[in-house]
RNA sequence: GCUCGGGUGGUGAAAUUGGUAUACACGCCGGACUUAAAAUCCUGUGGACAGAAAUGUCCGUACGGGUUCGAUUCCCGUCCCGAGCACCA
């Protein structure tokens, strides 16, 4: 019987979806294990192969972990709402929901048509109201909380309202804007206004007007994780900053617990380190300096002087300091440009405002700036020192004024040789005569009370000096920032808050959810407001509501929750789901989020839990990153001018251009020429020039896209080779975690491994016949080769290197196949084995041997108890009181016996002698080669 | 520039983490079965040298050093490739 894999593989697939297979009950007796893959985003285009890659991997150790005897949760959604529905929206003015579930459905046809053992009964949709109901509701309870940071957690802010009734904001300790002291009495005689604009300021989810990316061609602000290299990363589309009033979630409160329970994640260290970059964490001091506008441009009053605070980590260089520099977008130009400086200072200002924020980047290394007409004084000699304005400065990070120390940082330093400035070495010997010297390392010179102490005495003597005097204290500062929450966008979640008499104002939860009016078209307003100004009636109780919508971000943030128990409509999760399920154990997905989704959802999270709603603080234990599977794109070429094409080999004889060539034109890189001509009409009278009778094309590896025409369909490798075959050959590529080219040469072989496979039940290698295993109790060969497999199989899913475990299937098969053996006792435990990689073929085998249930460990006592490693211990062979080597001896033999089989073997023998040994290889058993 | 990963046959990649380097697969060479093709199966396949042959010797994991009886693996230096961050004071 032949290995009909079509046949087999939508009867099990059928099956599966019928019974439900892979539903997870939360009421299990059994523990519990949570394999999630990162939702897609359901583009047009549909899946190529390199999609599944993840899902592959994800689903193997979820079957893994069922035969394993754990209660999988298994689940998959949908990322819906986002920016190319809507664009294609505007465009077409089809409804953006209708192409999204169109597209939802051919995912959903293609995944099924892998074999994933999904629980669809849990699939979550973030555009759906009943999702994003929960959505809402996060948001709003970020609106009601403030960030106490006595308690390093989220509270009520009605518990904050007490507060301020009773004593004021006095010994509030909040993640917060800025805000004036005021007592209880003042709090009480503030306006609703005035009240709701001061909480405004301590509420997690806040409004907040500052500088964001706005992209003009998108319509819409976007997060820091949304802009690469001054683009947005959806389109490319230049980006610029802006400064406007926006939602924003106070990420930055959570900052420390982020990168601090880092620590504790099964995560790789790449991931972990762009989060802690991400986070930034620097340790240093803020410190105030006078600083005086001896003739304010203005004119009001001459001779002002203020307090500017500023941030270092380098306190311990203040004797250095010989100007200092505030942004161009800080409110200390206004201060301090003099009237004599004013035309220049505007003129530079006006320049920098104009250039895009990747001009700016592109700039990084051309020095700008202007000079205030302000001086400060130094607090540690008294010194008068000039204040600049400059773009290296920004505006966002510490308090957007600096000290400038140019011998030791090297930005300073070259601000200070472009503009003249004095540049005072500190440190006994450096030499800063072309560069500063940034090293904390060294011993101080011409610093006062710090001459003669190191770099790194020096730093906390600073500190303390400056808190003495009274001048500053001692600060953590961090380069995250807060996510900017609202979008200019008509395809997302709408912001449950409405505005009375301006004070925005919540949506009453039982409300909730409030769902996206439908529009007639999805442009931005006339006015150029966001599309939602376009809904007929867009008010709640005649207010007004707000405009724009929830970023993507805001779906994606907990979904993972929404999984453990999805058709509750009273609670995003149930504690009675969220105390079963507790967190993901493992999670697969791509990098790219490492910057975005991972932080959002890790601070929703412990939002949640700070409020008591989830019961753990991260949500996501284990994370593995699958690599990126690229296309392999071949090329003809063609020689210029005229319709002729040179093979590979020959080019180099003519002056030729390379043209990117369908894939599917091309069999191991040699074009099928026939095929060629038909593929475009200019090509139907091409003419060759071949090496050998064959056209060899050349061939590089690139994205996998529609316009190199390497992009290949995962349902026609399927429909081909069949599923299992697809699985199995994913995994036999390369390790999970790395990129690499998607390559349909090798799929061959993995298919043959599994005809081969198949043919063991048919007749145990002699051609196809019917169904049998032989009841003969196995040999001892084949017993090893059987449980070297298990061993192998196992460790191998544990640590994710599923290309090695495929490997030695193909090696067992090969063994068995030349023993002739097809013997139950054998097979059967490689059909449990195999099942997690190739679970259609599996299903039908196990079936066909005459189980009745799906395939499960349970039935193999063996594999727990009999089973056990040939494995050798190490035996170190001592030579004049030092180790000299380790002999690997079988765990069989004793200490004595193996110290005997030592010592009388010829090559130690030898050793001892005196001739040194050069290696000595030692398998379980034997001495097998000893090297002199 | 800074921070992480990596460099092993013609190709994708293995190597129990210090113990026979190149498992497994692709590709290629040769062969079997075929009128033929496809499919399938078998043999060989890092390099150099010696030999009719089995086989043997030497060199080989980016490069140069070091530690070790022994290094793809550990240490130092150099060169490349990839990823992330990028004026973060």
């Amino acid at each position: 019987m032949d290995y009909k894999f079509n046949e087999i593989e939508a009867k099990w697939q059928k099956y599966w979806a019928e019974n439900k297979t892979f539903s997870a009950a939360t009421d299990s007796s059994k523990p519990k294990y949570y394999v999630l893959d990162m939702f897609p985003y359901p583009s047009g285009a549909g899946l190529h192969v390199g999609h599944p890659l993840g899902y592959i991997a994800s689903d193997i150790y979820s079957r893994y972990k069922r035969l394993k005897g754990f209660n999988v949760l298994h689940p998959m959604g949908y990322d819906a709402f986002g920016l190319p529905a809507e664009q294609y929206a505007i465009q077409t003015g089809q409804h953006p929901r209708v192409t999204t579930f169109q597209n939802i459905d051919r995912y959903r046809s293609q995944l099924d048509r892998i074999g994933f053992s999904f629980d669809w009964d849990r699939e979550v949709r973030t555009c759906d109201p009943k999702y994003y109901k929960w959505t809402q509701w996060a948001f709003l309870k970020m609106f009601q909380s403030w960030y106490n940071k006595d308690t390093d957690c989220a509270e009520p802010v009605t518990e904050l309202v007490a507060r301020f009734e009773e004593a004021g904001n006095k010994g509030v300790n909040a993640a917060c804007g800025d805000v004036p002291e005021f007592t209880a009495e003042q709090w009480k005689a503030f306006s609703e206004k005035e009240k709701a604009d001061i909480l405004m300021q301590y509420r997690i989810a806040y409004q907040g007007e500052t500088s964001v990316n706005w992209c003009p061609a998108l319509g819409t602000v976007l997060a820091n994780d949304e802009v690469k290299e001054g683009l947005s990363v959806r389109g490319g589309y230049p980006v610029e900053q802006k400064k406007m009033k926006q939602w924003q979630l106070r990420v930055s409160a959570y900052a420390g617990r982020l990168l601090d329970d880092l620590d504790d994640l099964q995560w790789s260290d790449a991931l972990k380190e762009m989060q802690r970059n991400w986070i930034g964490r620097s340790y240093g001091a803020q410190m105030v300096f006078k600083v005086t506008n001896p003739d304010p441009a203005d004119g009001s009053k001459s001779d002002r002087t203020y307090d500017m605070e500023i941030f270092t980590t380098r306190a311990d260089t203040v004797f250095g300091v010989t100007f200092m520099v505030v942004a161009p977008e800080s409110d200390w130009v206004e201060k301090l440009t003099t009237a004599s400086h004013k035309a220049e200072v505007d003129e530079y200002i006006a320049q920098v405002k104009k250039k895009t924020e990747r001009e700016r980047i592109a700039e990084t290394k051309t020095v700008t700036g202007v000079f205030s007409g302000s001086w400060a004084e130094n607090p540690f000699t008294g010194e008068k020192v000039p204040v600049w304005i400059a773009e290296y400065v920004l505006a966002g990070y510490g308090t957007g004024a600096i000290m400038a120390v140019p011998a030791h940082d090297s930005r300073d330093y070259a601000f200070a040789k472009k503009f003249g400035l004095k540049i005072i070495p500190l440190i006994e010997g450096c030499d800063v005569s072309n560069e500063s010297f940034d090293a904390k390392e060294g011993i101080m010179v011409n610093s006062g009370f710090l001459t003669g102490k190191t770099v790194k005495e020096a730093i906390p003597a600073a500190i303390e000096e400056v808190e003495a005097r009274g001048i500053g204290h001692r600060t953590v500062n961090y380069r995250l920032r807060d996510a900017i929450f609202s979008r200019q966008r008509y395809w997302g979640e709408p912001f449950p808050i409405y505005y009375k008499d301006g004070i925005a104002t919540p949506v009453p939860e039982s409300e909730l959810p409030l769902e996206l009016p439908d529009i007639e078209t999805f442009k931005p307003a006339e006015n150029g407001e966001p599309p939602l100004a376009r809904a007929k009636d867009w008010t709640y109780n005649g207010y007004p509501l707000e405009k724009s919508t929830m970023p993507g971000f805001a779906g994606s943030s907990a979904y993972y929750l929404r999984y453990m128990d999805p058709d509750n409509d009273q609670a995003l999760v149930s504690t009675e789901a969220d105390n079963y399920w507790k967190d993901v154990d493992l999670y697969v997905g791509g990098t790219e989020h490492a910057t975005g989704h991972l932080i959002y959802s890790r601070f929703w999270n412990k939002f949640l839990y700070d409020l008591g709603y989830v019961c753990q603080k991260e949500p996501f234990k284990k994370l593995v990153n699958q690599g990126m599977i690229q296309g392999r794109s071949n090329f003809v070429y063609r020689i210029k001018n005229t319709n002729t094409f040179v093979s590979k080999g020959l080019k180099d004889n003519y002056d030729t251009t390379e043209i990117h060539v369908d894939i599917n034109l091309v069999y191991n890189d040699r074009l099928d020429v026939d095929a060629f001509r038909k593929w475009r009409p200019e090509y139907e009278n091409a003419e060759f020039i071949l090496e050998d009778g064959e056209y060899v094309c050349g061939w590089a590896v690139e994205k996998m896209s529609k316009s190199m025409f390497n992009v290949v369909n995962p349902d026609s490798i399927c429909e081909k080779y069949g599923a299992d075959t697809l699985r199995l050959y994913e995994m036999f590529l390369g390790p999970v975690e790395m990129s690499k080219p998607w390559d349909t040469k090798g799929i061959d072989g993995v298919h043959r491994f599994l005809k081969k496979f198949w043919r063991l039940f048919f007749g145990g290698g002699e051609g196809l016949g019917d169904f049998s295993l032989s009841e003969e109790e196995p040999t001892a060969a084949e017993l090893k080769i059987l449980h070297k497999l298990i061993g192998k199989v196992e460790t191998d899913i544990e640590s994710f290197s599923y290309n090695t475990s495929v490997s030695a299937f193909m090696v067992a098969v090969n063994e068995l196949g030349a023993l002739k053996c097809n013997k139950r006792k054998i097979l059967v435990p490689m059909i449990v084995l195999l099942s997690p990689f190739a679970p259609h073929i599996a299903e039908e085998l196990w079936q066909l041997s005459g189980h009745s249930e799906s395939v499960s460990f349970a039935d193999f006592p063996m594999y727990q108890e009999e089973y056990t490693r040939e494995d050798s211990f190490e035996y170190p062979v001592s030579f004049n009181g030092k180790t000299r080597f380790k002999l690997s001896l079988p765990k069989s033999l004793d200490k004595e016996e193996a110290e005997k089989a030592v010592m009388e073997a010829p090559e130690t023998e030898k050793y001892l002698a005196g001739k040194p040994v050069k290696k000595v290889i030692v398998v379980p058993g034997r001495i097998i080669n000893v090297v002199f």
